[in-house]
DNA sequence: TTTTGAGTTGTTCGA
DNA sequence: GTCGAACAACTCAAA
């Protein structure tokens, strides 16, 4: 089943010409279908990435081009290595294909899938516009284990909740498996061309100058599918043992950390899939049945967001469910800033936002932890918390960052219960007992003892005056107060719950 | 068509 | 301290 993807076939009968590889969001040389069955046809390979600038195109957000810059360094070099080259562009696509492939003579372009609306409109009207030009223009699946598309109720409409989804997904077929880096990648005559509108690398100005914030993120991560493979690798050594509980626990490595890798297709969902599958069936892997189905689990959301993307293109803008166009939203600026920079006065809050800020990346259960407060303790609507992950996230995705966003607003598909308001001092102290990881991110806080570190509130004055703590002074109040702002929440929720679809 | 069971991750309260 | 129930009502997916 799994087979080499070809074009060889259709390209024989045409004129001759090199072949344009269009690198987005596949920044890999393993298991890349577009990249390989380019290569397969014998012809030179030219690979293209363009930082683009179309109008309809959402901004990257700031942390995902800091983590592209490295990305476009590594596999630059990667492809170099294999003969070939990567040519960088900045621009409108739109424009910028058509003339790349004119300028280069070639007689096809391939390039990988990409799922949100805007994207399949613009690829869809170059795809046709080339093939009108007498080009072969392909595009493969190398970003999800199922195509949206492949996955349906009996009733053949798109599915609503994650349980069906993932079961029927998994009976459809099995991922395929990953295909072996191209060995050759060359580009012989045109090496020396110079393409109109190809710049260097550090002309897209990619990286942060004033000031240069990224010093957190250059001390945690390492870009590109080397950085991967050895993350990869990592976690299945010493990760996903005891996955399924400690993956919860904010202050150890025990979950993958493969979200960035995956947003820009550094590795391969198939690729994590075949490698965890694989050692769990040779019993090289140190993991019960439910560290690894709980692992999987997590592609499968993925998988389930994109499919909602897919089919509700406006998921990102729009809530799932109408009803929550009624919510009564607060805005409150003061507020908004304070959880932005982690000065809500909720130590495991504070803790998780700076997490973000300094490193690109939030633990998985903050993130829940931390939006839950965003919407429920601040009313503050899910756009606003969107928007700014999407901003600092290093792992910014356009289907996981806005369903899961939806998810815990209770706006989206298969809602959250609207009970299910996160006690940001009990899940502290249920998740960082020892509050480590409070003292990592939330100095200030460090010489707290753990029976306070996450309420310092209520700590008697010489336990603050000990640990060097001043409330309202080197640390805020809290911003709200718990319990009223749970009534609050359980109120507004209420008012929207009789209001049809 | 109608019915039935289920739905990622929680909290609080009272016995 | 532990445990179970209550917390809205709704929608989805399959039988």
């Amino acid at each position: 089943m799994a087979t080499a993807p070809r074009i060889k076939a259709t390209l024989d009968a045409q004129k001759p010409g090199p072949v344009i590889v269009w690198l987005r969001t596949d920044l890999r040389l393993g298991d890349n279908p577009a990249l390989e069955a380019a290569c397969e046809t014998g012809r030179d390979v030219l690979c293209v990435f363009i930082l683009e600038t179309d109008e309809t195109l959402k901004a990257r957000g700031g942390a995902t081009r800091w983590w592209l810059h490295g990305s476009l360094l590594a596999i630059g070099r990667d492809i170099e290595k294999r003969g070939g080259r990567l040519v960088l562009c900045k621009g409108a696509s739109r424009s910028l294909i058509p003339r790349i492939c004119k300028a280069a003579g070639a007689a096809a372009i391939v390039w990988n899938r990409r799922y949100g609306e805007a994207e399949r409109t613009l690829d869809a009207a170059l795809k046709k516009q080339l093939q009108d030009d007498g080009l072969v223009a392909e595009s493969f699946n190398s970003h999800l284990l199922y195509e949206p598309w492949e996955v349906t109720t009996k009733a053949g409409t798109p599915m609503r909740v994650f349980t069906p989804f993932w079961r029927a997904a998994r009976q459809t077929h099995e991922p395929m498996t990953p295909r072996p880096a191209p060995k050759q990648i060359p580009d012989g005559k045109l090496a020396k061309v110079k393409l109109p509108d190809e710049v260097a690398l550090d002309d897209l100005d990619l990286l942060p100058t004033k000031p240069d914030w990224a010093s957190g993120m250059r001390d945690a991560w390492q870009p590109g599918e080397t950085g991967a493979e050895k993350t990869l690798r990592t976690f299945l050594k010493t990760g996903i043992d005891g996955y399924a509980e400690n993956r919860n626990l904010p202050d150890r490595p025990s979950t993958s950390r493969l979200s960035p890798y995956l947003k820009f297709g550094e590795i391969s969902p198939r690729q994590i899939w075949h490698a965890v599958d694989h050692a769990a069936q040779n019993g090289t892997l140190k993991a019960s049945a439910d560290d690894v189905s709980k692992f999987l689990a997590e592609l499968g959301w993925r998988e389930f967001s994109y499919h909602l993307l897919f089919h509700f293109p406006k998921l990102g803008s729009e809530n799932f469910q109408s009803k929550f166009d009624a919510f009564p939203w607060a805005s409150d600026t003061a507020h908004l800033k304070a959880w932005q920079r982690g000065r809500t006065g909720y130590p495991i809050v504070d803790a998780a936002m700076r997490q973000l800020w300094v490193t690109g990346w939030m633990h998985n259960r903050m993130r829940m932890v931390a939006a839950s407060f965003l919407i429920k303790h601040l009313l503050i609507d899910w756009r606003e918390g969107e928007a700014w992950f999407w901003d600092t996230l290093l792992d910014a995705d356009p289907a996981s960052n806005t369903a899961s966003w939806q998810w815990v607003a209770g706006s989206g598909a298969d809602a959250a219960p609207y009970f299910r308001i996160f006690n940001p001092i009990s899940q502290g102290q249920k998740f960082d007992t020892e509050g480590n990881y409070v003292r990592e991110f939330v100095p200030e806080l460090a010489k707290l003892p753990a029976k306070y570190i996450h309420n310092p509130w209520i700590a008697p004055k010489s336990v603050l005056d000990a640990a060097g703590v001043t409330l309202g002074e080197t640390y805020p109040h809290p911003i709200v107060d718990h319990d009223r702002a749970r009534q609050r929440a359980l109120a507004a929720f209420k008012s929207i719950g009789t209001i049809d679809a």
